[in-house]
DNA sequence: CTGAAAGCGCTTACAG
DNA sequence: CTGAAAGCGCTTACAG
């Protein structure tokens, strides 16, 4: 049973295969054509259930109604939330997202653009990692319309919309020193990504502007890709240091990690120990006592997202480059 | 600057796109193009980074190298565990996947389908709703390869892997039960999916065998499309009943709104009063004390359902129809 | 050993 | 008010 194609309904409806396109289209009135052929033409596409063939329409217009979406790990659930908002909101518009993580492999991601690339996709939002400063700037040169968010690259002229990770970071500090802590340790990555050394700005900045010293041996960066039980070993071993008071997690899954050692060796979080947590996650409200957390505004980070990809797909001429920092909130739980 | 095509990587090799084309497909040897044309070609593409239009490609064959993948809901962890694993088996075996939620929409699973067929994706991997039933009848009638996945439908003779629902929601009850417990209650959704129902016949049956009464009072069944602040209502005035001393929770989200309820009555769990989820969370090992689960094996999932869907897709003739049936695991935690 | 040409299903500039 | 025809970039049956 083959698809039904365009032809099939120009015959069936004894008028061109234009004029079936022209209707398709929403181009009837301005090529005016008759209603009464429009009616014939609609009735017809209505009864026989026909869809255009995309791939054809995609091959000859060069585009797709398709944005690309690439992020490091869709399973981590600040990107598969991000991913799931924008997905609504492209929805809405008439576009559909397809996407695609890149474990934060310069190999993967290239290949990643590359298949977007033979896809035709009308615009790319790219969560980036480093080293694809070249592959971006190639795909601005070409006038797709690109946006970084989450993390931005240094060495690269493009959108980009994200949190102000520094000043979050910075705000963590300021919140422990004033609650009298002294030994502030700060677990966070080896990746070395903008939104990540941020948040490691930020905490010596706190430190320095309060005059608290800064101990290197407060500081555990984590190998990106290593085992979740390297990364609890690791931890343990920080926190054998008992003179620490308080703990920053540079990201959700850190914290996850740092919390399961926190039971294992039976430490309590309370006044003695205090934690926050980068990133929101469920398991955060419902720990006991609540873990602190600084939560990006998903929603409006998606919003922020579409709508710059939006305005520069239906632009004509090249619009100048935006960068959209949006504060970030610190909820105190306990 | 327009892409090349295979025109260019012609004219510049001096030999007919033919040729290239068979070299590009690994069909030279077959087609006894000789060593120095396929030398010169090869060379050509390395050097001018071309790469063959993929929409082009898909139109003239009619496939695409692309599985679509239909999920409830991509930001529950269950799904995107599940895609992201399904997605890297996919990849190593050179296909691509393209994923988007239902919502548990039949509208929106319908659109979704649709998408997917105008863009010609060579199979489907379907974590239906009820009502889907006719359009995944026309895939397969179209020799499409379906899976479906997590929850089967009734009416349909289609691929079908999934773990056994009945008997784990069996075992958590016989659990319960050998721990003398005595007012076992179960808080699910309305949806009228297999895999849901399911669980509740397993509840029911466990309750009969062991000799315990049914009773209509411990058992909640909540809006699928409501509120987290409906349910945690609902849940709360459940739990007034406190002769209850056991629940199973037949989800994951309905277990955290259950938790985070029990943290507001500061209800503890403990021997007085047992929980067991169903579908493991990072929220459930973290918490004190820790939370009983039934696991599904997403790792055997997802790779049993790739593996149908590339048998089928290398395989000429139609296979008969499989259902895998995989066992839950119930992991206790305290 | 290699190429000319048809055709996949559309859109659109041009013609009438 | 409507249609014939070119062309998007490929693959492949056919011919030599």
């Amino acid at each position: 049973m083959k698809a039904l194609s365009i032809k099939d309904i120009a015959q069936k409806a004894n008028v061109s295969i234009t004029t079936v396109s022209f209707i398709i289209n929403g181009k009837a009135k301005e090529k005016s054509i008759s209603d009464g052929v429009i009616e014939k033409v609609e009735k017809i596409i209505e009864e026989s259930g026909y869809k255009p063939n995309q791939i054809a329409r995609s091959l000859r217009t060069g585009n797709s109604n398709i944005i690309g979406l690439i992020v490091e790990d869709i399973s981590n659930s600040f990107f598969a939330k991000i991913a799931r908002l924008i997905e609504d909101k492209a929805y809405k518009r008439g576009y559909k997202i397809i996407y695609s993580s890149t474990e934060n492999s310069i190999e993967k991601a290239r290949e990643l653009i590359n298949m977007f690339k033979s896809r035709k996709v009308d615009a790319y939002i790219i969560s980036p990692v480093k080293g694809l400063e070249e592959d971006i700037r190639v795909l601005i040169n070409d006038d797709k319309p690109v946006i970084l968010f989450d993390r931005n690259l240094e060495d690269i002229d493009a959108n980009y919309v994200g949190a102000n990770h520094f000043s979050a970071s910075y705000q963590s500090i300021e919140n422990f020193v004033q609650a009298g802590k002294k030994n502030i340790a700060l677990v966070t990555t080896d990746i070395d990504v903008l939104q990540i050394t941020e948040r490691y700005e930020g905490y010596k900045k706190a430190l320095l502007d309060y005059g608290l010293p800064y101990n290197e041996d407060l500081v555990l960066k984590v190998h990106f890709n290593q085992d979740e039980q390297e990364t609890i070993n690791q931890i343990k071993q920080l926190f054998n240091n008992d003179k620490i008071d308080a703990v920053l997690f540079a990201t959700n899954y850190l914290a996850i990690s740092g919390l399961k050692v926190l039971k294992q060796i039976r430490k309590t979080i309370g006044n003695d120990f205090s934690v926050i947590a980068y990133d929101d996650h469920e398991a955060f409200e419902l720990h006991t006592p609540g873990i602190s957390t600084v939560q990006q505004p998903l929603e409006e980070i998606a919003e922020t997202v579409i709508k710059l990809i939006l305005s520069q797909l239906s632009s004509k001429t090249k619009l100048p480059i935006q960068e959209v920092i949006i504060p970030a909130k610190l909820i105190i739980r306990d």
